[in-house]
Parts: C-alpha cells; sequence; structure tokens
RNA sequence: GGGGGGAUUCCCGAGUGGCCAAAGGGAGCAGACUGUAAAUCUGUUGCGGAACGCUUCGGUAGUUCGAAUCUACCUCCCCCCA
C-alpha cells in the first residue's frame, strides 16, 4: 500500500484497538531498524487447528496483521497442531478431542481460504509447531523447561487460580505455555499477537527468546470482539458471529440487530472510518444530532464492503430497508414445490405445510407458530392450526419474520 | 489405596413413590411495542391430525397397582484424605 509512512503514523495505525503493546517503545525500535534495514518484521500468531469459520471477531485480530503486511512486514500463521493435544487452559476448562493429523490439515486448508480475504497472501507463511516440538526428545525438554521456574508459571492468573480453589492443574498444561513460547523462538519472532487470554503465553515468549540469546518479542494484545447478542463473545458455538463469508444480506441483517451501545467499538474495531470520524460518530450520537439507526446502517455498509463490495453493500441496505422497513417481500424467496399428492381437494393441513417447507421443525412446532400467530400465506394470517387450508401456485408463506417461502404446486 | 458427592428436558438447576412432560432462571422462538434493534410486556419451548395419547430424567435389570424419585449392577464426572 504505502510504503513509506513516517514510523510514528505507523504506530498510530498500529495502535488502533489495541488493549496494549507490551512494551510500547521496543515495537517503535523494531520499526524503525525494520525501515532502516529493510528486513521485515515477523508476526506471528497462533491459532487452533479447529474452528474453520472465520468470523468478524476473529478478523480484528487478522485485520491487525494485514495493516502490518500494508506496512511492508509478513506474517506467520502458526497452526498448533501439537499443542492442541494439551489443550490450552486458558479460561475454559474443556478438554479438547483430539483431531487427527487428515483433520487438521483440512482445517488448516479452510483456514488457507479464508483469512485469504483478509491477509495479504504474498506476505503470509502458514506453519504447523508439530514441524519443532515434535522433535524435541524428553532431554530437550527437561532443558526448555528449566529455563522457567514454576513461581513464574504459577503467577499466571488461572493457575493461581485453580491452585487457590483446590482445582486441579494437570502437569502437562504447565507445559502448554512453554510450548507456545518455544514457537516463538522456533520462528524468531518479532512480535506475537492475541487476545488478552494469550497474555501470559504471549509474554513467556518474550523470556524464553532472552534466554535463548534472541530479542524478545514484542507482545499486542487484541480484544476479545463482543457478539450480536452484546453480551457473551462473538463465537460460533454461540450464534452471534457473523461469518466473513457470509452473503452481504445476512451479513447487513446481522449488523444491523446488534445493540446500540456496541457501534462504537465495531466502528473501531471492524471498520476502516477513521477514527476521529468514529469520536464525531460518538458525539452525535450522544447529543442525539445523528440517528442511531442511520449510523447502525452505516457500520453495517462499512462492514459488508469490507468482506464484498460497496454496490452489495448498498444493495444489501436497499434490500434491508425493504423487507424490514417497509414490510415488502424480499428479493429472493426460496421456492419450495408441494406435491400435489400431499394435498386434497386443493388443501393442504396447516401444520404440514409448515413441517413441509421446513418452516417448521414439527407438527407440535408448526402448531405452536399457528396458534401464536407466526404464520401468512401472502399476507393473510392463518390462525387455525387444525384447518384445511387452500393453497395456489406463486403463493407465499411467511413464518415469523425472516422465514419466507414461495410455493409452487406440481 | 480409603471416604464422600453427583449425572434431570438447549444450558443452569428444583424435584426423593402417584398431584411430573417435570418448578425457577438463562437462552431460543412467536406476538405487541419500536428504529430493524435493545429494553419492556405477553405467550411459548418433547412428540403425535392432539381437550386424548405416547416417549423422556446417564445405562441395564428389578421392586411396586404406580418410579425422575426405591434396589442391584454398570458407565462417566467431581471432591476430600493418603
Amino acid at each position: 500500500m504505502t510504503p513509506q509512512l513516517t514510523v510514528d503514523e505507523q504506530m498510530e495505525i498500529l495502535r488502533r484497538g489495541t488493549l496494549e503493546i507490551v512494551p510500547e517503545d521496543e515495537l517503535r525500535e523494531k520499526l524503525v531498524k525494520s525501515q532502516k534495514t529493510g528486513v521485515p518484521l515477523r508476526l506471528k500468531l497462533g491459532l487452533d487447528p479447529t474452528a474453520p469459520d472465520i468470523h468478524i471477531g476473529h478478523a480484528v485480530v487478522l485485520r491487525k496483521l494485514r495493516q502490518f503486511q500494508d506496512i511492508g512486514h509478513e506474517v506467520v500463521i502458526l497452526i498448533g497442531d501439537f499443542t492442541a493435544r494439551i489443550g490450552d487452559p486458558s479460561g475454559r476448562s474443556v478438554t479438547r478431542p483430539l483431531l487427527s493429523s487428515e483433520e487438521i490439515e483440512a482445517n488448516a486448508r479452510t483456514y488457507a481460504d479464508q483469512y485469504c480475504r483478509i491477509l495479504d497472501a504474498d506476505k503470509t507463511k502458514v506453519l504447523f509447531n508439530s514441524e519443532w516440538l515434535g522433535k524435541l526428545d524428553f532431554a530437550d525438554v527437561i532443558r526448555v523447561s528449566a529455563k522457567v521456574t514454576v513461581a513464574r508459571v504459577l503467577e499466571r492468573d488461572d493457575f493461581a487460580n485453580r491452585l487457590s480453589d483446590g482445582r486441579p492443574i494437570g502437569l502437562h498444561e504447565i507445559l502448554y505455555p512453554v510450548c507456545q513460547a518455544y514457537d516463538s523462538v522456533a520462528l524468531k519472532s518479532d512480535v506475537e499477537l492475541g487476545g488478552m487470554d494469550q497474555k501470559f503465553n504471549i509474554l513467556m515468549g518474550r523470556d524464553l527468546q532472552r534466554e535463548s540469546g534472541q530479542e524478545p518479542q514484542v507482545a499486542m494484545f487484541m480484544p476479545i470482539l463482543v457478539g450480536l447478542d452484546g453480551v457473551q463473545k462473538m463465537s460460533k458455538s454461540l450464534g452471534n458471529y457473523v461469518g466473513i463469508t457470509e452473503a452481504p444480506n445476512e451479513m447487513f441483517g446481522k449488523l444491523m440487530s446488534i445493540p446500540d451501545d456496541l457501534m462504537p467499538q465495531y466502528f473501531e474495531l471492524c471498520t476502516d472510518v477513521p477514527m476521529n470520524e468514529i469520536e464525531d460518530i460518538v458525539y452525535g450520537l450522544s447529543n442525539g444530532k445523528l440517528h442511531p439507526m442511520n449510523i447502525k446502517k452505516r457500520l453495517a455498509r462499512e462492514i459488508v464492503a469490507i468482506y464484498h463490495s460497496e454496490e452489495s453493500a448498498m444493495e444489501a441496505q436497499l434490500e434491508f430497508e425493504k423487507v424490514f422497513s417497509s414490510g415488502e417481500l424480499p428479493t429472493d424467496i426460496p421456492v419450495c414445490n408441494i406435491p400435489t399428492d400431499i394435498m386434497k381437494d386443493g388443501k393442504i393441513w396447516a401444520p404440514k405445510l409448515l413441517t413441509f417447507t421446513g418452516t417448521a421443525s414439527s407438527n407440535s412446532d408448526a402448531r405452536r407458530l399457528i396458534e401464536q400467530g407466526a404464520v401468512s400465506i401472502d399476507g393473510e394470517r392463518i390462525s387455525d392450526a387444525g384447518s384445511d387450508i387452500t393453497i395456489a401456485d406463486g403463493q407465499v408463506l411467511r413464518v415469523g419474520k425472516l422465514k419466507f417461502v414461495k410455493l409452487q404446486i406440481n
């Protein structure tokens, strides 16, 4: 992109949205040195070999890496296939299922397809930590472990808490941070990015690099994006996410459903809107000069445009307004064939229509929806769950706010 | 090695022989209200062509007219002591 930004300008870009840079002056020094020598910095991002669906929460870190790439630096995506066997003790205590090497490879490929939408593929490398961790023998493990003291490991919040609560800590879990730290040594990374939950592990990398005679990496901590519900972190399993491969209309709709007070955060972390403009927006919202809905539309447009295009973002907005503001039918309605043999005399039992079209999961579910007034055909509400209803070719069945099906009778 | 506690519907969690398809909360869904939301209110959340019936409370086999509740065994989890 723009090759010759001053280091100050670079720092300003890189600081955006980050929680903490440890230590900040070392990052500056590294940037200065890199600019002088022309040797790019090596950025490390460790990823789990699971979770192949990247959402805009993951994208926060990936976009930060992209900023580094645009300045000229290179990124190493480190797939933790070896460490996955241990299970990161950070936060969750759920043991992860072991993955076969085929699965890991398949996941890594899916990852690659997706992160290319954000990262510059020419400046990105993917490595697996089994490559070096798998080669260590027991003596090596002891030698590396010897560089870390128990007190140092136990400083970590999670371990300290577990110890005082009398909850168990596996001996192997103590080695997890050591493994991750060793990755940094093996990669000779200059900067490692991660969430605050990675703080301990990433800082451990600094220690081990120093012990190994390397210049320690700088740690950059990125915030965890809050999900669409406005409460929990964005994650696929909670269903409160926007996937970066989702269609424009879906993205737009999902983004419009976030609580208002999430908007500033989303602007900062998920868009390229300049910070001073975001400040103006926040101010305008607080004094009532700006309407939250319009701002949210802008936000949704900005994000959709990143992963698709400005045109499709605009179209998504028009579609959204059409369906939700004007209450009109969406442009694309899935068609469902209704075979005549499940009908009699042009009629069909109402719950059957819902289960057949997949708009209800069971007759009981369908009955409920009908009784609650969620079901209509061509805008006319169906209210009797026991009744046979007359349907005609081309009619549109609507269930709830979001489900539409065009009936095709043959 | 010894002792103790537990597994309930999507999640948490009540229920200790019939009044239990199973309290309460969370989450979801639907309706109202809105700005599309959030908040709020209301309803709903096993299955069945359904005012009746059927299948559920870790698994299996029992006891009983009747079991989520009692017994035996099994599986898995957790805690304490060593």
